[in-house]
DNA sequence: GGCGCTTGTCGGCGGACGATGACATAGCCA
DNA sequence: TGGCTATGTCATCGTCCGCCGACAAGCGCC
């Protein structure tokens, strides 16, 4: 007993970030309705009301990390010529942390709040398709992202609704091969 | 005034049913954390208790919608030869009431609600991919049974995220060309 | 050392939700 | 016609949420 936690300095700016990160994290993994203040507080040792305190609203903190997404890793960090091989293993095997695609599943997370939705609607076209347009290129680019988009997201879905329990390392590895070829196509054109 | 509405009916047996079909509905439109009690009672026109009472719990009702999926017109019905066209066609046009994609939205809703994905992945593998699998067929029909609901789900996915506005009708109709022949890639094999 | 601003906590308000048990009424059967 | 059961309604409970105003504690400054 008397074992306190180390306190957390007194500093607005670090725990503002902190607050952020832990944000950023939990929607990535939670979707906006089960992600709450107190949770994010929680995270980062602060009580909820600094939360709101700090970004307004639920609302104004989701926005913000929309905007913050492209500070990380991302899906165009890498050689273009494995895009398809290197996606696709993250798609389907699930990297935890490395986070590459973790913007694309901020994204994806909000589908289900009409509140989070109606937010992303109006980010997510210069927020991640339009880098991801200038990034493919050629003809089409546009076309060709949302297509590639759709797909890398989808499987994140289809990997957490079975739970990854129902194929065999072999079949993973199948699936993996036959994406990476489809995705690799979508951006060669 | 003194225009009263039609009472409905005291039918337990049809009462139950609309209950059912309304929940399907409110379930492929909206998340499971955003539809309510009250709003399908309303929808059907009865009180909120009434369809705790016939269904038991939120979670019950859920799983029986997952359980009656089957019934309406699917994935599955219509020529193979053309499953990628029609099925792209759906999928980025978005087929607003012909529903063969709505038990997909069903699951593909749940992302989000940790309680709905919980009772999804229990159900998603006998209620969808088993027969999605078998109707395929060949080799590898659980891998590709995978991938093609993967792009299914996550193009409704990305129709949805951008509001469907930011694509010309020409890019549309050469995004619905290019998925198409995915899709029809994946089921032949 | 005491003042004052910044940083953070505490308790609570108002509203939405799922669930429940008591109550009302329609419709059938004698 | 009078009652009985199935069917549906109402009022309410407990819980959780986002948010807010009042309060405490650290920290620089004279």
């Amino acid at each position: 007993m008397f074992c306190h936690v180390a306190p957390r300095p007194r500093n607005a700016e670090a725990t503002r970030a902190a607050i952020l990160a832990a944000a950023r994290e939990r929607f990535a993994r939670e979707s906006y309705d089960d992600v709450g203040m107190r949770d994010i507080a929680g995270d980062v040792g602060v009580d909820a009301a600094l939360v709101s305190r700090y970004f307004g609203s639920k609302e104004d903190l989701f926005l913000k990390v929309l905007d913050h997404c492209g500070d990380g890793p991302d899906l165009m960090d890498g050689d273009r010529a494995t895009f398809g091989d290197r996606v696709a293993r993250q798609a389907i095997f699930g990297s935890e942390h490395d986070g590459q695609l973790e913007h694309l599943l901020v994204l994806l997370r909000s589908i289900g709040s009409a509140k989070a939705s109606e937010l992303v609607r109006r980010t997510a076209d210069e927020s991640f398709f339009g880098p991801f347009e200038d990034w493919i290129g050629g003809p089409d680019a546009a076309v060709r992202a949302r297509l590639a988009a759709a797909f890398i997201m989808g499987m994140e879905v289809s990997r957490e609704m079975t739970g990854g329990q129902t194929l065999t390392p072999a079949q993973c590895e199948a699936m993996h091969a036959r994406m990476a070829v489809i995705l690799q196509d979508i951006i060669d054109g």
